[in-house]
DNA sequence: GTTCGAGTTTAAAAATTATTGAACAGTTGC
DNA sequence: GCAACTGTTCAATAATTTTTAAACTCGAAC
């Protein structure tokens, strides 16, 4: 499943890793976050690539993540441009090449801030149209069911303004 | 996309469906859900079936969420026993038939505390494990490096006691 | 005990999503 | 200008997930 990181660290003398033979420290950390990856819903390879970045020292270029993650260059330039459209991952200042090279983001205000706005918010914003037009739907329903449909649409409404407040409460629960 | 739930609902007169072209409450509803399903990573067909009972108004049986969503009775099946198992909906006293009914569970609080606890509570458990093995990890790296790994995975504990903090809050929240 | 109806399970098909690799665009240095 | 190198895009492919349909289990009725 999430193996090929493993092997490709164990397979290849990185810096990182020591000369055991269970997994390395660099393996276990990619795999922790290819798991937190996939519970909040993003590909396995954005996981990688952060996991990487978090452990690892020093900044890594994408050419050096391509190579110790084993994943094509292609696939390391998209979950770096999401990484860094939510802010999990920053561009550092290139030392001597001229290539760019990427650390980890690891403010957890940070952190959430970027993936509550722009996994989160823009749901909010789509179900508030949605809830309209169901609003509309439902004072037109037939008799028998309008009380129950202008309920549940009145209920879900509720939800909504819960969820919608519940966001920047989140945003300050992981500020401090 | 999820417009197979459309189709069925306009192209088959059922009770709640009025008789506009637009599409019908039933189907704004299903659509509506299916959009939250996806959002926490639930497959489509759960969003529907649960929406197709939160917004009609007599309970269900197997056989007419099949009908009316054109789904494959295995698909409600299962739907259901995932529903079920996180307590989203309910088996109600059959009046007549044999045939068990369905209806929805409506508290937020309820909802919430179901999939928090099956979806999410399941992670914060293995990551602790995992976080064991990176702190053994972490303290036999190279000097070199050992510092650093050693304030990284400290940090991870951190952010796992936050998280895990964070979800008697939420419990809370959903709660009133 | 046989049949019938309701629901579950599961192997295979379909649909969706992620990844690759090669072509492309932009920059730097000559 | 061109050549070398870095990074992006996107169509094709691969991997994964979801859905289907048919076989099966269980129980009730006869």
């Amino acid at each position: 499943m999430e193996i090929t990181a493993t092997e490709t660290a164990s397979s290849r003398p990185v810096s990182v890793t020591p000369l055991t033979d269970g997994p390395s420290l660099e393996a276990e950390a990619v795999d922790l976050f290819v798991g937190l990856a996939q519970v909040v819903g993003l590909p396995k390879s954005v996981g990688q690539i952060y996991g990487l970045l978090y452990i690892t020292t020093v900044p890594l270029s994408l050419d050096d993540i391509a190579e110790r993650l084993e994943m094509s260059k292609g696939s390391v330039s998209q979950g770096l441009k999401f990484l860094r459209s939510t802010g999990a991952v920053r561009v550092c200042d290139a030392d001597d090449s001229r290539r760019d090279h990427y650390e980890a983001e690891t403010g957890l205000r940070t952190l959430a801030t970027g993936f509550l706005k722009e996994q989160i918010e823009p749901h909010l914003e789509n179900g508030e149209h949605r809830l309209e037009r169901l609003k509309r739907l439902a004072d037109k329903a037939p008799a028998a069911e309008r009380a129950h449909v202008v309920q549940r649409v009145k209920q879900l409404e509720n939800w909504h303004r819960r969820a919608a407040g519940l966001l920047p409460l989140l945003l300050r629960f992981f500020g401090k």
